[in-house]
DNA sequence: CTCGGTGTGGACCAGTCGGTCCAAACAATG
DNA sequence: CATTGTTTGGACCGACTGGTCCACACCGAG
């Protein structure tokens, strides 16, 4: 007896997140939403329950696909010293691969915080959190391995670690080039040496 | 033959900054500083280009009342590891001591480029070429003393402080805590050891 | 083929935005 | 005192915001 959408809800999250991404939260409106979709407003309302549930299945779908994918494979890589190397490369590369120099909607919206809820602050806290502690296993699995010096402090240099990542994500949005960011990226490794 | 205001332009602008500091540029709205500064609409708009003008003078107030004075202050040091610490030692002072955990306005607005202009970024991008200049000479006259080793590179880790120092001041937005700024401000001395 | 319920489009809403306008208030000058 | 040029308060503007509503299109079940 029903009748099925014409559209896909993950399509729309999937544009969502890059509109969201691109303007940030309070700079985008539902008009933009709509724009990019093509879904009209009535089948959107229908669908999703408005702007903020629409914003939090977006920075879930990102957090997903960003953070959580490329945790799960450094998590493969054996030498914990690698792992670390090869996370901050590929942020560098991320970085200076997108022309929109749009960042991380994550951190992004970590200076946003007045706009959403607890739910939102939640999922940020996580993914910090998380990379904190992917940080200082780690360091720990190289203490074990004799590859990282007993001297680096495994919980003080993880989030010293996710401090860089951040400076990293905003300074790579316009204020510093390839070459900076590539020299701090290195100057990660020396916080493990 | 004039007529002199009733209200002083600084302090117009102070707390025009007090409000773009803690709502950002787009959350604040022209009715929110009327509110906070009692300042009616007819004047501000006779005394102000308008929103955008108010924000560029709130942003250059805000850059000279903390930057360039802590700049200033510490060049007066003479061991530049001091000086670098100390600079560091305050920024996780300042964090911690706004209870409304307001980061800095001026990394804040790096990450708000859309709703401003040339002027605008200028002056940020200024802000971070200087305190990049500000720690690559500290650490040169490291060198000159004997106090830095020479395999701390001047160029690449003053670049890494000041990621170090955006992180910082992000997380410490609400992401992290006292104990966690303190550790991340730590490990900047490593940097330079 | 009819019926029932869901999806759709877009008119519409109240509220807010940044900004304009102008009559009235005002103080200094002649 | 009258004149002059500015400041002041607040009504007002069009544009836009997120969100609601509903007549209508549509398809599957009976």
């Amino acid at each position: 007896m029903p009748w099925e959408k014409s559209f896909d809800e993950s399509d729309v999250v999937d544009q969502a997140m890059q509109v969201f991404w691109e303007k940030g939260y309070a700079g985008t409106s539902i008009s933009d939403i709509i724009e990019s979709t093509g879904v009209k407003r009535g089948s959107l309302y229908n669908a999703f329950e408005g702007k903020q549930d629409l914003f939090l299945r977006a920075l879930l779908k990102y957090d997903d696909e960003q953070r959580r994918q490329r945790l799960r494979q450094l998590e493969a890589i054996d030498d914990p010293r690698e792992a670390i190397t090869t996370f901050f490369d590929g942020i560098v590369k991320d970085s200076l691969k997108d022309p929109a120099r749009r960042g991380c909607l994550v951190i992004n919206t970590s200076l946003d915080y007045e706009h959403h809820d607890e739910e939102v602050r939640k999922i940020v806290d996580d993914a910090f959190r998380e990379l904190t502690d992917f940080f200082e296993r780690a360091i720990r699995r190289g203490h074990e391995q004799g590859t990282i010096p007993a001297t680096v402090e495994p919980r003080p240099t993880s989030r010293a670690l996710v401090a860089l990542l951040v400076g990293i994500r905003v300074l790579g949005r316009g204020a510093m080039g390839r070459t900076a960011l590539q020299q701090i990226a290195a100057q990660a490794k020396r916080l493990i040496s």
